[in-house]
RNA sequence: GCCCGGGUGGCGGAAUUGGUAUACGCAAAGGACUUAAAAUCCUUGGCCUUCAAAAGAGGCUUGUGGGUUCGAGUCCCACCCCGGGCACCA
């Protein structure tokens, strides 16, 4: 290898960070791009190779727009606080904060030495008091306008830890960390009201330039389902339970109602007969876990509650069922019984023996077998509508029932937890006093400061801040009496829902971001990152965009317009990166002995940015040759007019030409390939002029930044090559020669070489075509039929 | 189970609105240089053919089977396989 790529790299890697070129201006005539990457948690692996292919992609745009003319701002933070962080400083028993600095410093190196072009000016960092507290700001806004609450609500408890857990720390029912199994506990929790938003994150996604799968995973995880509710009276009882469904033309099927454990109506709905049986039940499904319940065998349990309820529809008297399967946090927690039509329904149905009744058959059936029928199609087989469509008998249906319920909507989106009895996380910023009760703390008083007197951040089952007297004990904001302070976090998802609008503005003291300053970089123009945050990160930013959108702080209510994920890198074995297989790359190393140049193309190279796909050290190698044969053609480089210049200007043309195309389409990939095609057609040159090899640097510039630095440096330009014009093409590439295929029956027969500067007929083609041996051999005995000619490209006779 | 993606050489992957399938790279084989190796450079390269000495010629080929079309990797239908997400959502 004779290219110094380590000196060159660390030089140039310091010099930029000194010189500060790549800092965004905030007044600037230009038109602005505003090209983010999803920025890491700062956890003790530092950078690993999957955080490099999407960083390197955004960051040759963010090259390239500046290039293109734009003030583009490109920064980059740290999501500090959380679980990663947290986790790793318990296992390492060190504080926090220093874990959190030494990670930081440990990234930002890594993101400096692979040449990411940040505006470092506008670094930052979610567990700073200066950026948190704007964090609180946003929750107390919430507050104000009714969007944050506190309810008790159902989460996941972990039974080795004692404390709650993120979603995201459980797996499969178990703790991440412990691996205990994960129940649910009714615990009084902070809120966000995302559901109150429903129809407008939905709606918003059709003016996003987002993936399909991405909108649809949004759309999903909301999951509206249009359907009827409808109350069903008790027979001794003056209750009514409500009851959703979406086949409401079911009704006449209904053998039995289930009511989840859980519902608030339960124990007015018990008999005393039952009472002893109903309560032994619900022990049984307290003590199952999360696992058992949600996830493991869907064994359907259920117990009678001595009632029965009444069917509106034909008033039958239907047994009132408590059953597992039936979830509280679901539409009204009570599903109508219909085991002929619904699988669940049917499976509770046989294991408690209650009667199947059949409403309606699918057209190819005649007799119903002893299972259900979900199907959506069919003719109902019940009087008074025998014969009639499954949409007709629904319509009719509904009519009758107008007394009893209307159509509704359910929505499988619940609104967003945000509450956290963990340490490393933002103080909730409310206090709570014997004589006001709960109050707000003012906005003067932000931000709430995490106190440093805890010694054990471990979780005990309460929230660790409870621990520090001198942060629980204040005063009350209104009538200045002792009160105590919220010790619950925030979540580290509220602190990422917002940061997109603190990098504009990151080191303002009086607002999140100055009005101004947001007009000209928001929207985001382009977000780059995995997409395991669909539903999380992504929804959530979408939501309080929104909200303060409503609020009138910003005049945007979309905050990303053009989304891009990029795949996972496996290891050389086609396995998920990971310890346990020994299959991880670092990419430090790879950037210490082939380059970060290299390690940046070969990413590019490896495939579509979306795709998942395994490392090849051997391909990083072949990419490792395309900088060294690069850095040997600098040789051939002659100030003085050169012969063979028109093939340069040729070759050089049709890169600027593709890479520019490519780069619009997101297309790294191909863009690497051009570079090779014209590397391997300038070694064919005797010599290169100084005029199209510049040209070619500037090109190279977003893909490989220190090589072109480099080669910018020795043709005794002017510094950086970062800071030039993206070359244009002097004019249209135009092929001299015209290449017409020649088919016959569709099947290829030949290819004609025309002059390119005219245009031909179909029948002075066919006629070049008999003229030419190769062809003429082949058609000359057969009767043309039809001849089709697509100008320019291909004829095709039919014989 | 439901919802998304994908199936193209030995491998990663290219292929404008349907118009020369396999660009570019890796690996491989042969050769040059070298005492030797590495590195580098040159050449070959989908598969098949008791067609051919060879240049070549012909046939087949984008998971499988049908269809539309002058022409299908690309469009339509059915099926098989792989990856991802959601999952007792009434």
């Amino acid at each position: 290898m004779n290219y110094p790529h380590q000196k060159i790299e660390t030089y140039w890697a310091k010099k930029w960070v000194q010189d500060k070129i790549y800092r965004a201006k905030d007044s600037s005539s230009k038109p602005k791009q505003y090209i983010l990457d999803m920025f890491p948690y700062p956890s003790g692996e530092g950078l690993h190779v999957g955080h490099i292919e999407g960083y390197t992609a955004s960051d040759i745009l963010a090259r390239y727009f500046r290039m293109k003319g734009y003030e583009v701002l490109h920064p980059i933070g740290w999501d500090a606080f959380g679980l990663p962080t947290e986790n790793f400083a318990i296992k390492t028993k060190q504080d926090p904060h220093q874990v959190t600095q030494k990670n930081i410093a440990i990234f930002r190196s890594q993101c400096q030495r692979v040449g990411l072009s940040y505006d470092w000016d506008r670094e930052i960092n979610t567990a700073d008091k200066d950026y948190y507290k704007w964090s609180q700001w946003l929750f107390l806004q919430l507050y104000k306008k009714g969007l944050a609450y506190k309810a008790k609500a159902p989460a996941n408890w972990c039974t080795g830890c004692l404390t709650v857990l993120a979603n995201e720390q459980v797996i499969n029912g178990r703790c991440e960390r412990c691996d205990s199994l994960v129940e649910i506990r009714n615990i009084e929790q902070w809120f966000f009201k995302i559901t109150a938003y429903i129809d407008r994150l939905v709606k918003g996604l059709e003016k996003l330039d987002w993936p399909q799968r991405t909108k649809i995973g949004q759309i999903n995880w909301i999951g509206e389902s249009q359907g009827f509710e409808i109350n069903f009276p008790l027979k001794d009882k003056k209750i009514n339970l409500p009851v959703f469904t979406t086949r409401p033309e079911t009704i006449p099927g209904v053998t039995f109602l289930a009511i989840a454990p859980e519902h608030p109506l339960l124990e007015e709905i018990v008999s005393d007969k039952q009472l002893i049986q109903v309560k032994n039940f619900l022990e049984k499904v307290k003590n199952k876990t999360l696992l058992e319940r949600k996830t493991g065998e869907k064994k359907k349990e259920g117990i009678f509650s001595g009632s029965w309820a009444i069917n509106p529809f034909n008033k039958k008297e239907i047994p009132v069922f408590v059953a597992d399967y039936v979830l509280m946090d679901y539409a009204t927690g009570v599903v109508m019984g219909v085991p002929a039509h619904d699988k669940r329904d049917f499976q509770f149905a046989k294991e408690n023996n209650l009667p199947i009744t059949y409403v309606f058959l699918p057209d190819s059936i005649k007799k119903p077998e002893d299972k259900p029928y979900p199907d959506e199609e069919g003719k109902m087989i019940v009087s008074p509508f025998k014969g009639m469509d499954l949409k007709t008998a629904r319509q009719k249906i509904e009519a009758k029932l107008s007394k009893f319920g209307k159509k509704t909507t359910y929505f499988k989106l619940q609104d967003w937890l945000i509450s956290r009895e963990r340490y490393w996380g933002a103080p909730i910023p409310i206090i709570y006093c014997p004589k006001c009760g709960q109050v707000p703390v003012p906005e003067k008083d932000l931000p709430v400061l995490l106190p440093d007197d805890i010694k054990d951040f471990r979780p005990k089952g309460i929230p660790p801040l409870a621990q520090s007297k001198k942060f629980v004990n204040t005063q009350c904001p209104q009538c200045q009496g002792p009160a105590q302070r919220e010790t619950k976090t925030l979540d580290t998802f509220v602190d990422s829902a917002w940061y997109f609008l603190r990098f504009p503005d990151p080191k303002n003291k009086k607002q999140f971001a100055d009005p101004k300053k947001l007009k000209r970089w928001m929207p985001v123009d382009i977000y780059i990152g995995g997409a395991e945050h669909t539903v999380g990160h992504l929804l959530y930013s979408r939501f309080i965009t929104k909200v303060l959108y409503d609020l009138k702080l910003i005049d945007f209510d979309e905050p990303f317009l053009k989304l891009r994920h990029q795949g996972m890198i496996l290891g050389e074995d086609n396995r998920k990166m990971s310890k346990r297989w020994g299959n991880v790359i670092r990419p430090d190393e790879v950037a210490q002995k082939f380059g970060a140049d290299t390690l940046r193309m070969y990413e590019m190279f490896m495939g579509p940015l979306e795709q998942s796909k395994p490392w090849s050290t051997r391909s990083l190698i072949g990419v490792r040759r395309l900088i060294e044969r690069i850095w040997k053609l600098k040789d051939k480089v002659k100030t003085k007019v050169v012969k063979e210049d028109e093939k340069e200007k040729e070759i050089t043309q049709k890169l600027i030409f593709n890479v520019t195309q490519y780069l619009e389409k997101e297309k790294f990939n191909l863009c690497v390939s051009e570079f090779m095609k014209y590397v391997n057609q300038a070694e064919e040159l005797s010599a290169l002029s100084k005029k199209w090899w510049e040209k070619f640097v500037l090109v190279l510039a977003p893909f490989a930044p220190f090589l072109a630095e480099e080669l910018w440096k020795q043709l005794k330009n002017k510094y950086s090559v970062h800071q030039q014009k993206w070359p244009q093409i002097e004019e249209k590439i135009k092929e001299e020669i015209l290449k017409i295929v020649v088919q016959v029956n569709g099947k290829l027969r030949g290819v004609l070489q025309l002059p390119s500067n005219k245009s031909y007929s179909d029948q002075e083609i066919l006629k070049v075509a008999q003229n030419d041996p190769k062809i003429s051999s082949k058609i000359k005995d057969l009767k043309i039929k039809k001849v089709i000619y697509v100008p320019r490209k291909v004829i095709n006779l039919v014989v």
